[in-house]
RNA sequence: GCCGCCUUAGCUCAGUUGGUUAGAGCAGCUGUUUUGUAAACAGCAGGUCUUCGGUUCGAGUCCGAAAGGCGGCUCCA
C-alpha cells in the first residue's frame, strides 16, 4: 500500500467513525476528520453529552458493521448554495460554517482566512461554485477526498483517545470532543504501532523519573515545580558543567544575577507588554513592584552596561545557567518537558556587527559537538518572524537580521527548514531541533539574533575613531532548558548514561563477607579515579553493595537501576587481584593495578 | 485556562450492584542463611482509601468542589 492509499483509508475511516457515531447519537453536530500521523481524528459536537473511552468499544463495533456492510463510497458535487443549504437542513452548523468560507474564499483553512469573516455568511459572488461530497451508507459528508472505493478496504483501526478541540483550534469558540483512531494497512503493522507505544512508555522520562529517583514532585509546593533528588541533581550538574564547557573553551565567563528586578525592567525589555500574565509580582514594603525573572537577558545587558566599554573587549561573553520562572497555563504542564521554573544554560554575547559570524561559527560548532557526542541528531530550523504586529523593532532590521541567519545557515552548509511565525519577540533564532530515539522532535538548542535589546536599553561602547556605538546581542542555550532537555536525554538513552553522567557510575557487589578487604582496596583505587572526559575533574562515584544478599539479587538491583558498571567481587578475584567488571555489553576481568587506567579510557 | 479521564501502604496494583476488622507483591524492620552472575527463607510492621463538603441507617465505592497527575486543545520569550 503506498502513501496516497494509506491516506485514503485513513481518511474514509475518519467518514467510518462520523458515520458510527451518527448511528448512536443521531443528533451529532460534526467538525472536521482530517488524517493525521499515524491516523485520523474526527470532531464531533454531542451538544451535553460526551463520548468516554467506555464507549470505545460500541463506537468500534458500529464501525465494524459499516466495514462489513460494504458500503460504497460515492462522490457528487453540489452548487454550493445548495450544498449551504443542505447543511442548514441536517442540523450540521459546522459544515454550513465551512462552507460559507468555501464560498466567500476558497478555502476552509482557518490561517489562510481574515479572521473577522471566519464563520460569518457569505455574501455576494462564491469563490467556489460547486464542492464535493462522499457518501457511504446513509452517511453524507463535505468532503475533498479521495476515498477508498468501498468500507470494506480499510485495514486495521484502533480508536485511541477522545480529547477535547476548541472548534477551527480557537479558544474562543465552542469546545468539540475530538475523537482520535490510528490505522495501519494490516493487523500487524497496527500491532508494531501499539507495540512501540508500549515501548515508549517503558522509557517515558516521568516513570525512570520516580524509578531512578531522579526528580519527584509534591501537589504542596505546586504543579510544574520539579525537585531534583540527589541523583537527579547529579545528572543535571554532568550535562550542565558538558554544555558550559564548549563555551568556557571559547571564552565566555560565568556571570551570576539575582531571580528577581524590578518590574520596569520588563517594560524595557518588551517583555511585559507581549506577556503581562505569566510575570509574577510580589510587592514589598518599600514599593518595589518586583517580578521574578522570565527571562535572564535583561539583567546581563545591565552587567554589560555596569561600566563603559570598548570595541577592544568586545565579544564581551557570558555565561550563566540559571532559573526563569513563567506562570504556565496549569493544562499546559506535564513531567519536565514544560514547567513553571525552567533552567537554562543561558549566555549572552555583546558584539559588533563584523563578529557575528564568528560567535555564530563557534556555537553551531559547540551545539553539533555536543549533540553528537550525547547521540542525539540536530536538525536545524531557521525561526523567522511572521506579519503579527507583537515584535520587537524595526522592520528593516528584522529584515537583515533574518537574511544574516539565511546567509551563516548557507555557509556553514547547514540543511535547514525555515519555520515563519517561531521567532524570538526581539529576533529571529536558529533553532536546534533534536530527534530522540523515538523520532520526536524538540527544540532545544537555540541561538538568537537581536538587535532590539541594545537598542531598548540604549547599550554601547566606544568605537576606534572614539564614537559611541551600539553592540549586538547574541543570546544561546545548547541545552536549551535543563528540564525539558533531561525529558528527552532520559527517555532518548532510557535511563542508561553513559559512565561519566551516571549519578551512580559503579556498584561493587560482594559476594560474601570474606572480600571486605579486598573491596577496600579496590574503593581506594577508585577514589584515586578522576575522569577529565568529556567534563573535567569528574569525581568517581561509586557505592558498595556488601548486604547479606544473594549475588543474583545484587545484580538484578544495580542493573534495575541501570548503574553502568558493576564490579563483582569473590573469593576467586580476590585471589587473583582481579575484579569482575559487569556493564550491558558483557563482563570482564581486569587486574586491580589495571583498574585506574582501565577506567580513564573508557 | 478549556474538554475528558485518573488519585487505595514508600512503589506497582486488587477491592463485586454502597454493607462486618480495606487485600497482595516488592521495598522496610527482625531473625535464620555467607551466597559466583537478574528475586534465599520465615516472621513483623505499614493505610483518616488525595483533601474538603454533601447524599445515606451505612461511602474506598454515589454527588459537588479543590489539589495533584494523565491525554488532547490553546499557549510556549
Amino acid at each position: 500500500m503506498n502513501d496516497e492509499q494509506l491516506h485514503a483509508m485513513r481518511h474514509s475511516l475518519a467518514h467510518i467513525t462520523a458515520a458510527a457515531v451518527k448511528r448512536l447519537w443521531p443528533e451529532a453536530k460534526f467538525g472536521v476528520g482530517p488524517v493525521v500521523e499515524n491516523g485520523f481524528y474526527y470532531d464531533i459536537d454531542l451538544g451535553g453529552q460526551k463520548i468516554s473511552e467506555a464507549d470505545f468499544g460500541k463506537i468500534e463495533k458500529a464501525m465494524r458493521r459499516i466495514v462489513t456492510e460494504a458500503q460504497d463510497f460515492e462522490r457528487f458535487t453540489m452548487p454550493i448554495d445548495e450544498a449551504i443549504a443542505w447543511a442548514k437542513e441536517s442540523g450540521q452548523p459546522y459544515k454550513e460554517e465551512l462552507l460559507n468560507d468555501l464560498k466567500r474564499s476558497g478555502t476552509t483553512v482557518a490561517k489562510d482566512l481574515e479572521s473577522e469573516e471566519l464563520g460569518t455568511i457569505a455574501e455576494g459572488d462564491a469563490a467556489v461554485s460547486e464542492v464535493s461530497f462522499y457518501k457511504n451508507g446513509d452517511f453524507t459528508d463535505l468532503c475533498r477526498g479521495p476515498h477508498v472505493a468501498n468500507t470494506k478496504e480499510v485495514g486495521a483501526f484502533k480508536l485511541m483517545r477522545v480529547a477535547g478541540a476548541y472548534w477551527r483550534g480557537n479558544e474562543k469558540n465552542a469546545q468539540m470532543q475530538r475523537l482520535y483512531g490510528v490505522a495501519f494497512a494490516t493487523q500487524e503493522e497496527l500491532d508494531k504501532h501499539l507495540e512501540m507505544i508500549e515501548q515508549a512508555k517503558q522509557r517515558d522520562h516521568r516513570k525512570l523519573g520516580k524509578e531512578l529517583d531522579l526528580y519527584t514532585g509534591s501537589s504542596l509546593i505546586g504543579a510544574g515545580l520539579p525537585l531534583f533528588t540527589p541523583r537527579g541533581t547529579i545528572l543535571r550538574d554532568m550535562i550542565n558543567d558538558l554544555a558550559q564547557s564548549y563555551r568556557i573553551k571559547n571564552g565566555y565567563e560565568k556571570v551570576w544575577i539575582p531571580h528577581i528586578a524590578k518590574l520596569d525592567t520588563y517594560k524595557t525589555s518588551g517583555h511585559f507588554e507581549k506577556f503581562p500574565e505569566l510575570l509574577r509580582f510580589t510587592s514589598t514594603e518599600s514599593g518595589d513592584e518586583l517580578a521574578l525573572k522570565p527571562v535572564n537577558c535583561p539583567h546581563h545587558t545591565q552587567i554589560f552596561a555596569g561600566r563603559p566599554r570598548s570595541y577592544r573587549e568586545l565579544p564581551v561573553k557570558y555565561l550563566e545557567t540559571t532559573t526563569v520562572f513563567r506562570d504556565e497555563k496549569s493544562g499546559e504542564l506535564g513531567g519536565l518537558n514544560r514547567v513553571r521554573a525552567i533552567t537554562q544554560d543561558d549566555s549572552h554575547v555583546f558584539c559588533s556587527e563584523d563578529q557575528i559570524e564568528d560567535v555564530f561559527a563557534e556555537l553551531i560548532e559547540s551545539a553539533q559537538a555536543m549533540y553528537e557526542l550525547l547521540g542525539l541528531k540536530l536538525s536545524l530550523r531557521l525561526s523567522f518572524r511572521d506579519d503579527a504586529d507583537n515584535y520587537l523593532g524595526d522592520p528593516k532590521v528584522w529584515e537583515n537580521a533574518q537574511n544574516a541567519i539565511h546567509a551563516l545557515a548557507e555557509k556553514f552548509g547547514l540543511e535547514y527548514e525555515i519555520g515563519i511565525g517561531e521567532a524570538a519577540i526581539y529576533g529571529p533564532k536558529m533553532d536546534f531541533m533534536a530527534t530522540d530515539a523515538l523520532g520526536r522532535k524538540t527544540q532545544l538548542a537555540t541561538v538568537q539574533l537581536d538587535y532590539a535589546l541594545p537598542e531598548r536599553f540604549q547599550l554601547e561602547y566606544t568605537a576606534e575613531d572614539g564614537s559611541k556605538k551600539r553592540p549586538i546581542m547574541i543570546h544561546c542555550a545548547l541545552l536549551g532548558s535543563i528540564e525539558r532537555f533531561l525529558s528527552i536525554y532520559i527517555e532518548h538513552t532510557a535511563g542508561w548514561f553513559p559512565l561519566w553522567a551516571a549519578p551512580e557510575q559503579i556498584r561493587i557487589l560482594t559476594i560474601n563477607d570474606t572480600v571486605t578487604d579486598y573491596v577496600k582496596e579496590i574503593e581506594e583505587v577508585l577514589r584515586g579515579v578522576v575522569l577529565m572526559e568529556p567534563v573535567k575533574y569528574n569525581e568517581l562515584r561509586f557505592t558498595v553493595d556488601d548486604r547479606n544478599e544473594s549475588l543474583g539479587k545484587k545484580i538484578r538491583e544495580a542493573t534495575a537501576w541501570k548503574i553502568p558498571m558493576q564490579l563483582i567481587v569473590g573469593t576467586k578475584d580476590k585471589e587473583a587481584r582481579e575484579v569482575s567488571v559487569r556493564t550491558q555489553t558483557g563482563e570482564e576481568k581486569v587486574a586491580l593495578n589495571k583498574l585506574a587506567e582501565y577506567l580513564q579510557q573508557l
